[in-house]
DNA sequence: CTGGATCCAGCAAGATACTG
DNA sequence: CAGTATCTTGCTGGATCCAG
């Protein structure tokens, strides 16, 4: 798996995105910054994702130590995710990720796609 | 080519990650807040892209209006690439990005991955 | 000589079915 | 409910070719 090691970087970003760069890994995190979730409640979360992509995720995040898994050996079956300290000091990235999102969403309602833009 | 229509997202960050989610767009974005650039610098500066894929991407940013193209038609060619006002709109996550990336760099360093992680 | 497009191979992601 | 195995699909990567 080589979770990450250390690389040389040409910019510290870099380093980031390896770590969350992943297809979903970044909509992972900011549903976990809402606080613990089950996979199940990951996956409802995220209607998109496949449980073979999710699981696959998740396992790279628990890796590079951003999240905690923790699995409870019952029946039915119970496994919850959690940020862990370093997973939480991304809070300000995945922050700004949802805020930009706000806004950009609410830019585009506003002003509609005034320039061109023929496609469709 | 549908340039992200207005979907429905399930969180606002989901927006986010659709326009710069792309294997590449946050490293290009990235080095473009540190000032416009020709196609050959940021090639230069991502050794690790290929141009099918440098062009690819700045096309998708470029057709999300979050960054500009300008082709100066002259030999040898010259196309530079800098940050719209969207695009610039977007520094408070880039920044962020960095940020983390180098304090979870001098994490690692320090602490050198100390619980297990066999691998090398 | 720079920037971009095309063609094909390889791998990662999507979908579905199956096990504990 | 959580995770695995398998197959199919589509994107990424590399080489080559084209336009200015």
């Amino acid at each position: 798996m080589e979770a990450r090691s250390k690389r040389t970087y040409n910019i510290p970003a870099e380093a980031t995105i390896e770590v969350i760069g992943g297809k979903w890994k970044m909509l992972i995190l900011c549903h976990l910054t809402y606080g613990p979730k089950r996979t199940s409640e990951l996956k409802k979360a995220m209607p998109g994702i496949t449980q073979k992509m999710l699981t696959q995720q998740l396992r790279e995040l628990e890796d590079d130590g951003i999240i905690i898994r923790t699995v409870y050996n019952q029946v039915p079956p119970k496994v919850v995710y959690e940020l862990s300290e370093i997973g939480e000091s991304l809070s300000g990235v995945l922050d700004q990720l949802c805020e930009w999102g706000e806004a950009f969403i609410q830019g585009r309602l506003s002003r509609g796609r005034k320039e061109g833009s023929i496609r469709e």
